[in-house]
DNA sequence: TTTCTAATTGACACATCTGTACATCGCCCC
DNA sequence: GGGGCGATGTACAGATGTGTCAATTAGAAA
């Protein structure tokens, strides 16, 4: 984070840096003050001059999840959008932006909820919020109020699964996918303009052969039987 | 599992009852043979009696989950269907029946395989597998292959999703969201007949103030903007 | 009752982690 | 050049965990 400028090797920023680092790669329980140190090239107990113990050190790691991965989510469902497709659009830059949103950070907090009351609470408040804002999102655009929570609890769930599966879909994969997921959640496809704008947002080249668009016009039946 | 008739306190399924008890709990790092055996009354040391080290109660574990979670899903997506909405109801059944799928049994594996890659893998291989059959069942009613590939995904992630979330819903609250799921994820709405059904099997009493099937007759849009 | 085996146990050796106390080093400023 | 403080390191004490071994006990079978 913060480049020090000063000739000492530790510092605060450094030792969360590795601590991140660890949980990310093995969770938890892999966070210790002596593998950090090692990592480090630093002797373990200088740890103990930026943070009181182990405790203190998680506290901050959990703090910096805290901010990390729930501003973005907060800020696409506010973003302008027509449509809902294009709001559904805006959300999903979310999970392919990891400016926005750092999938494996939250996985591995998710973890980590499981063995500490304080982590599980932290968790659940972030989903209450991150829950609402989808289905207020949802709600601008004349969705009625119970058929949005269950669209925001489908398009942030899915999300949340994706992480937990650690899905290694390449980008054209993903892509190719997306015009069909925002039909599912949103109920309504996106224009080709509206996906044309979100894969020059992320840079995807939509291969000539696949239309934008999804190719069927889609029959809605209204009701089985 | 098995009851021994033997006057022996110990038994490889006792040790094992109470790894994922401690499992579900708290995570595999909290499955430790000194933790298990004061669980227990037992001396430590007995466990050796019954496997070779903790490596091979941990192999054990995963077997456990292996032949337990995969298999109710897998049968309910050949379960008999007239209607694709019957037939994501038949998969609903798991996410309620903890006989069919033990969601946290499924979240503990889940965070396991961020320390282990053979636990990775073999959750991996899984989730190939049940979202092969679940899309399968989709093909059946006529659904284009990439959209039964994305709403196969959409059905499966988010119940992933869920567990992650370990979201506290009451089954009132839950059995009145069931419909909307149901459409959003077939893209057809259950019949009365077909909600009913679902909610006798598992002994649900929809209140007469909410009717079965969706209140609004639902007008989908084939195209925004 | 004796005998044999399945199961249990305590003692030992070792590894890893945590936190405290105290000494030392590097850098900046006077 | 000599403080002074920020940062680092060494030594100690203790907790928890793992696995081996040899001795012992409980139960079944002869």
């Amino acid at each position: 984070m913060t480049v020090s400028r000063t000739g000492w090797r530790g510092s605060q920023d450094v030792w969360l840096d590795a601590a991140q680092a660890s949980l990310l790669e093995s969770g938890v329980d892999a966070v210790r003050i002596q593998q950090l140190a090692r990592r480090l090239n630093l002797s373990r107990t200088s740890f103990y001059w930026f943070f009181t113990d182990r405790a203190h050190m998680l506290d901050a790691l959990l703090e910096r999840w805290r901010i990390r991965n729930s501003g973005g989510i907060v800020a696409r469902t506010t973003a302008y959008a027509e449509t809902v497709a294009e709001a559904v659009l805006n959300l999903f830059d979310c999970w392919l932006d990891p400016a926005l949103f750092d999938s494996q950070f939250e996985f591995a907090v998710r973890s980590w909820a499981l063995q500490s009351a304080d982590v599980a609470a932290a968790v659940g408040a972030a989903d209450n919020m991150r829950l609402a804002a989808i289905a207020a999102m949802l709600r601008r655009f004349d969705i009625a109020p119970g058929t949005a929570d269950v669209r925001a609890r489908a398009i942030y769930l899915t999300q949340i699964g994706y992480i937990s599966a650690r899905t290694t879909e390449d980008q054209a994969e993903r892509m190719g996918r997306i015009a069909d997921y925002v039909d599912v959640f949103s109920g309504i496809a996106p224009t080709g303009m509206e996906l044309a704008r979100f894969y020059a947002r992320h840079r995807f080249q939509p291969p000539d052969s696949a239309p934008a668009a999804p190719r069927r016009v889609r029959r809605r039946t209204v009701r089985s039987g």
